[in-house]
DNA sequence: AGAAATTTGTCCGTATGTATC
DNA sequence: AGATACATACGGACAAATTTC
């Protein structure tokens, strides 16, 4: 099979449904995950993707890997159960630049730019987040 | 060739590599890494273990990649102050969490954050703009 | 204690798709 | 349209940590 991603590349569309197994508690926290194999036999991808797919997840500090062992759903927290539903670490979306953006990109106020943010915790707790911005592509 | 990872992995000794040049200023914030191509032929490794490199640079946020463009040094961090334009550009203050930065904190709104701003140039014209904002008293 | 099996880690090479220049 | 550059996916091989027998 060629390499044709329409759409969702392979190892997301993976990561999104063992993502849902975790949050749905299919796979409890402190659960381990299939293994490498199993997934390849699931999915029918290479072990690469698989991999792939559970990069994305380690990134978002889903699951935890152990060299040898496996991987396992992240434990949200001994004790409290219940976990807010947690902001996407990661997201994008258009604002309208501010005076001082507006000033610094020689655009209007207003002008529609890229923000796109970053939230990093450290042992769960947020300890940055960081708001990129940027002019939408114009053809040049 | 076997893989006789000796020590370090070779793709965590390019990343830290990498790192060093976007420390050091060799590699300004904005300004872009040398293409994967490039980076095969300096340290000679697969083009797999040059991706694996940038990805763990990406997952630290040192850079950010552009589908088709490249990657680019994303924000040195102070201690080697090389890049006098840039540092000009950099900005520090206290502003009060708006909606999403107190949920994300975890504060109430209007709790003061320090915000710190930083503008990457590229041939004059402004490329992006990065706001890290943090809570007053962590350390980091 | 030791060997084998299991499981994840690293690395290579190739091919093709997609975005940008 | 062509060249360049990053993205996705496959397959294979060997290394290292863990578990099992």
């Amino acid at each position: 099979m060629p390499t044709p991603h329409y759409g969702q590349p392979r190892y997301r569309v993976i990561a999104d449904a063992l993502r849902e197994r975790i949050e749905s508690g299919a796979i409890p926290p402190g659960a381990l995950l299939p293994t490498e194999s199993a997934l390849i036999a699931e999915f029918r991808v290479s072990r690469g993707t698989i991999r792939h797919a559970i990069a994305a997840l380690r990134e978002q500090q889903l699951v935890v890997t152990d060299h040898g062992r496996g991987t396992y759903a992240s434990s949200g927290r001994p004790g409290s159960g219940i976990d807010e539903d947690s902001a996407r670490e990661t997201r994008q979306r258009q604002v309208a630049a501010d005076t001082e953006l507006a000033a610094l990109f020689a655009v209007e106020v207003g002008t529609a730019l890229v923000e796109q943010q970053r939230v990093s915790r450290t042992n769960g707790t947020v300890g940055t987040v960081i708001r990129t911005y940027r002019m939408l592509r114009a053809k040049q």
